[in-house]
DNA sequence: TAGGCCATCTGGTCCT
DNA sequence: AGGACCAGATGGCCTA
């Protein structure tokens, strides 16, 4: 067990006292951190306790500093360990909304869910071919040219040839499925 | 095995 | 003051 091998800050002092901050960070203060579950959605292993204690913004050569606080360690632990519920929380919020982000973005269906870059980048793609459909309905000359990919530096860089034509596939599937909601729009007009 | 993606922890900063 | 947000760090899992 993880949690036994750091030892617990309260355990030791619990009076107001300095305490290193390392001390803090080694140690979630529950015993089912060396445990991972998984993940429901990707089937991943999940880690319960995560960084190392060494990380953090902080962590520039900060390492051994000293604070005079006036909280004990056992209440800067606990809130410690509410802070990374609420975080975790958070994040599991975030994902929440890119899973819907996903299941709204039209993409080409593959054996694995799309990472959160490549959900990002379809939306913005969305947005800016309904966009031209809705400036094309207007008559108004479209906001967006989708570059070819081929001439795109920054795409080029940050995606390989699969995602290029990953890419290339959506934007076609985009156009057709605008068509056809272009279509559909102008029946229900009539 | 390297690289990509991810979950988690963590401390700093901003906001209410 | 406390919570939300953010970014850095770390390590696990997966794939080419």
């Amino acid at each position: 067990m993880r949690s036994l091998e750091i030892s617990a800050p309260w355990q030791e002092e619990d009076e107001d006292v300095e305490v290193e901050e390392m001390e803090l960070s080694k140690h979630d203060g529950r015993d089912d951190l060396t445990e991972s579950s998984s993940d429901e959605a990707t089937g991943r292993k999940r880690r319960k306790n995560g960084g190392s204690a060494s990380s953090g913004s902080a962590s520039s050569g900060t390492t051994t500093r000293r604070r005079k606080t006036c909280i004990s360690a056992r209440e800067r632990n606990l809130r410690r360990l509410e802070s990374n519920e609420r975080e975790r929380m958070r994040m599991h919020s975030l994902n929440d909304a890119f899973e819907q982000l996903r299941e709204v973005i039209p993409h080409i269906k593959m054996e694995r869910k799309l990472s959160k870059i490549e959900t990002l980048t379809l939306a913005k793609n969305y947005i800016m071919a309904l966009t031209n459909v809705i400036c094309e309905m207007r008559g108004e000359e479209k906001h967006y040219t989708f570059q070819d990919v081929e001439s795109d530096s920054n795409l080029e860089l940050e995606t390989t040839a699969d995602e290029i034509n990953r890419e290339q596939n959506n934007n076609s599937m985009f156009q057709q499925n605008l068509e056809t909601h272009q279509d559909n729009v102008m029946v229900n007009t009539r």
